[in-house]
DNA sequence: CATTCCTTTGT
DNA sequence: CAAAGGAAT
């Protein structure tokens, strides 16, 4: 029995849980990669993160290498390749990991049926989060909209089976032999213009794990973990994670926890992709405003803890958490803009952007998610920069004209946008 | 059915 | 100590 594994969001091969089945329960399996041309084209020719992932394929292609085996790699609409390329392999099965994001879904329903035509199974593994769908349920067998009674239900239920990292050492004799082929090159991908870039280091980050719940919240520090580019693409098991994070700091846990219940929130409720979870929050009235957007934007607000994270955000592509949460409530509270032109400028900068956590993240700080801060709870970014960088040494980084007249004056008055947001949103509720 | 609770807070 | 309102049990 030959098959095909086809990786997506997992680009390794250690404790891959659909490789590893895909390896048990065939005589051959071919590994491939599709560079997706529908989620391509729609990227600017300057995006960062396709040179991470053409690295990491790479790396994963030596890898396969280093076994006799190969990894093919395709560009193209997996929905009318993945029918050829099993065709071409004379495979029987094609395996891959679960994803749940709506277009992943859609997309995988759509070759689902086409390879059944042809007699072709299509079997999907879960290894991108611990606990997925109706895994985690209330005793009625609905999917929890409240993160923690999900997250008290999550840690009765994790145990060594959950969280142990699969053998796919054990079974490496299977992959098919192959001599190398050419992966496809970067200016072939329309991607010609992309510059060598660092990308945050891959060396397991136990020391921030172990004090993570005691600096987190300081982003001078730099203490977070920054896994989240490799966790949004698998190049680290989110196993191999939790085992660290049980064992380490029960709030880094927590932010585990987190992605998987955003990642079981966008499977049940597709439509919170585009509209408010809570649609009553859809009848707010938004303001207009391109320079407020633009300043925004390019960190020019004059509040300083929000321009440095936009500063942070359009040099590295990363933001530190804490400050999301300010940049968020400034762009949706002070500024009453939409918070889908938030969560779509973290989409085209973030290197690790998620859609589910992404999402729920805007939609939290909105207050028009699932389990979200209550609308009236407006951050203040002034006492946020007294409480998290008292000594405005992240600001400094970021701003090297803080304190100079070069430094823009607040765009908004706080105790304005405050009364203001609160009417907004009011009148919003009560209709 | 009533009671408790709700990521990261503000004034 | 306050701010709605709804989810969870």
């Amino acid at each position: 029995m030959k098959s095909i594994f086809w990786h997506r969001r997992d680009l390794r091969i250690n404790d891959n849980a659909g490789l590893f089945k895909a390896l048990k329960n065939s005589s051959f399996v071919q590994p491939i990669f599709i560079f997706d041309e529908t989620i391509l084209s729609k990227l600017k020719k300057s995006d960062q993160r396709i040179l991470f992932i053409h690295q990491e394929i790479e790396n994963l292609k030596k890898q396969y290498q280093q076994n006799g085996a190969d990894l093919k790699i395709y560009f193209g609409n997996p929905i009318d390749l993945i029918p050829e390329i099993a065709h071409e392999f004379n495979a029987q099965v094609v395996y891959t990991n679960r994803d749940y994001e709506p277009y992943a879904s859609e997309r995988d329903t759509q070759i689902h049926t086409h390879l059944s035509e042809l007699n072709i199974e299509f079997i999907g593994t879960k290894d991108h989060v611990i606990f997925e769908k109706h895994e985690i349920t209330k005793s009625d067998g609905l999917p929890y909209t409240v993160f923690t009674p999900y997250s008290r239900k999550w840690k009765e239920k994790i145990n060594t089976y959950y969280s142990k990292s699969y053998q796919v050492e054990k079974y490496l004799d299977k992959l098919q032999k192959s001599e190398s082929s050419e992966i496809i090159s970067l200016e072939n991908l329309g991607f010609d213009s992309l510059q060598k870039n660092s990308f945050p280091f891959k060396k397991f980050p136990l020391e921030q794990i172990q004090s993570y719940s005691e600096k987190r919240d300081f982003p001078s520090l730099d203490a977070t973990t920054h896994l989240s580019l490799h966790l949004r693409f698998g190049t680290i098991s989110i196993r191999e994670l939790v085992r660290a994070a049980k064992e380490n700091n029960e709030t880094f846990l927590n932010e585990l926890i987190w992605r998987d219940f955003y990642q079981m929130i966008i499977f049940h409720f597709p439509h919170s992709a585009k509209d408010a979870f809570k649609k009553q929050y859809d009848r707010i009235e938004w303001e207009h405003n391109d320079l407020h957007f633009n300043a925004w934007c390019e960190g020019k607000t004059g509040y300083p803890l929000v321009d440095a994270g936009m500063r942070e955000l359009n040099h590295t592509g990363f933001m530190h958490n804490r400050v999301r949460m300010v940049v968020a409530s400034f762009l949706t509270k002070h500024l009453l803009l939409d918070w889908r032109m938030g969560e779509v400028y973290f989409a085209e900068k973030l290197l690790d952007y998620e859609l589910a956590s992404n999402v729920g993240g805007w939609q939290w700080a909105a207050g028009c998610g699932c389990d979200a801060a209550p609308y009236f709870r407006v951050f203040n970014p002034t006492s946020q920069q007294e409480k998290f960088d008292k000594q405005f040494e992240y600001i400094k980084k970021w701003i090297p004209e803080f304190e100079t007249s070069d430094y823009p004056e607040p765009i908004i008055d706080h105790k304005f946008a405050r009364e203001r947001v609160l009417e907004r949103y009011k009148q919003a509720l009560n209709n």
